[in-house]
DNA sequence: ATCCTATCCGATCATTTGATCGATCGATGA
DNA sequence: TCATCGATCGATCAAATGATCGGATAGGAT
């Protein structure tokens, strides 16, 4: 019998009478006649050495493991994963909305003025819906990407609109479309003061919540006819995934130059660098695009499912 | 979605947090936007709904999960429960020896003056025989139980006689048959002087080490001759199970009135009642014998193994 | 035999945890 | 609409835990 086991021994006794009896360490001590740092000592071991398991019988156990998981590999603030939505009635799981909307009040419950900036997408619009009415008229609430379809219609229900209707607070809407028509469209548009008063306040924003976009067929940024099939495939042929505020992105998160890109009117991600972005978006699809999106480091925090999650996980780590 | 449900998700991910985790109760508190005595409210919550499971993954688990059960259900003090042993070479388990050692040199180790009480069996012999060497000429050992045989002839080998050499402590053995050949021979040893005083150093030891018997073929008072084929019968005929130093009990651990029990020389159990009795004792067949002395409240502490406490807890509880 | 070294052990202190109490908020009913 | 009851929440304090340090002890080498 070697030194080592019958040490383990005692560890695994002390394990016992700590975790599952759930005695004090000086009862664990005067049962096992040591001293109390002896017992410290002898936990120390066992888990250590991987005596000790531990299991949460609840189905978010498996999001906080990928949780944990990616915080750590992409060195964020938070990581919110939300269960896989048994009925898959919607494609967006409406608990990814009330998750945000969690995050999202932890800003807006602050009483001193506020700037939070805001990206477009279902995911952020259910977000902001989700978020409960509070009166914070000091906040201030910013575009960071055009709010203008193709033929110039405004979307009432910008997430800015709905966060600022329930807060009572400012807004500052951007008024151009995601992506120009042209390069010199978009100079002209970027060359605007209002435009450019906007920008400014953006830049003043502490945190960013944002959707992450896929490329491919199914992107908003081609379903909304803000690029064309041409271009469409022009992004595919430089192996583009994602796009974080219309700006497109590799598998490695690295931005990609292209035509499209040239005529994005949002603030460019860099200028971003400082502020706390936080990305909103779920579904087994989006795995890609929120991959690259951290692999960039873009993001500081994400709101994502279950199916995303696992996806990242297994593919990504 | 219920309220309830919502408040179990969030202590799922606070059980998850902090156990698997290890982060601090302050860390999930700014993770999860609850104050900290919050996070400890979900804490509790998630462990009284059992979401958190720990298993120890030691061989040691399943005896102390026993122990335990032993401990509460008899009101011990200390129930040691050494593993089966792999190799059954010798039925009584080295284990046990240096498990009751352990028990022992607590008492021992002391630096003040002792009084122990000692019975007889091979538990007890081997324990004592896994005791180090110390220097506590102080103690004083004495027998519960006579060591003589029937022959007159007495075992140099008693547990006293070899605690007292391996400490240098004082000896008071008990010159008589365990059971006396007639109830007027047991009046004749009990009125000698030298054995009232031993008998009166027994009553002031703070602690007894003693073994368990079993009451049927191969009942050491049965193979040593001190009870005849028909007082065995009549003993198994009471529905005798077991004996403490020769006082035979029932199934529920009540002392027996029979022929044998009136020659018994050792010292009333009712007087021991006082003291901390503690068994040492193992193997599947010594379980009734066992079960019975805890049954009866006769012992408070017990180092026994595995194939004893899964009798006892089968059986007993 | 003696000295050295390495390891282990226990006292002490900072941190973390658990529990109690008062306060506040919301709900319910008059 | 107001009052009252209940529940929940956070401040505070005691208990338990984890970590560091100095000292002791055992083993090994000279």
């Amino acid at each position: 019998m070697d030194k080592f086991d019958l040490k383990l021994d005692q560890a695994a006794r002390a394990a016992w009478l700590s975790y599952v009896g759930g005695r004090t360490q000086d009862e664990i001590a005067s049962q096992l006649g040591v001293s109390r740092p002896g017992v410290q000592r002898l936990l120390a071991l066992a888990r250590q050495e991987g005596l000790v398991k531990v299991h949460i019988d609840h189905p978010l156990s498996n999001c906080m493991v990928m949780s944990d998981a990616i915080l750590k590999a992409f060195d964020l603030e938070f990581c919110d994963i939300v269960p896989a939505d048994a009925q898959t009635t919607d494609n967006s799981s409406h608990y990814l909305a009330v998750a945000g909307a969690e995050r999202l009040s932890r800003y807006i419950d602050r009483n001193d003025p506020l700037t939070l900036s805001l990206g477009t997408g279902r995911s952020v619009r259910a977000t902001v819906e989700a978020l409960s009415r509070v009166e914070r008229p000091q906040h201030r609430f910013v575009s960071l990407v055009g709010n203008m379809a193709r033929d110039g219609s405004s979307n009432r229900y910008d997430g800015v609109m709905v966060l600022a209707d329930k807060t009572g607070g400012d807004r500052f809407l951007l008024p151009a479309p995601v992506v120009a028509g042209s390069v010199e469209e978009k100079h002209a548009l970027l060359g605007q003061r209002l435009i450019q008063a906007v920008a400014d306040v953006a830049k003043q924003a502490e945190a960013g919540f944002i959707g992450i976009g896929r490329i491919d067929r199914h992107a908003t940024l081609f379903q909304d006819h803000f690029i064309s099939e041409g271009e469409l495939e022009e992004l595919l042929e430089l192996e583009a995934v994602g796009e974080l505020l219309g700006w497109p992105m590799n598998q490695a998160g690295e931005l990609i130059d292209c035509s499209t890109s040239q005529r994005v009117t949002s603030l460019p991600l860099a200028m971003l660098r400082e502020q706390t972005l936080i990305g909103l978006a779920g579904g087994r699809d989006k795995g890609p695009a929120i991959l690259a999106s951290l692999r960039g480091g873009w993001l500081k925090g994400l709101v994502t499912d279950e199916h995303a999650a696992r996806y990242i996980v297994d593919a990504g780590l």
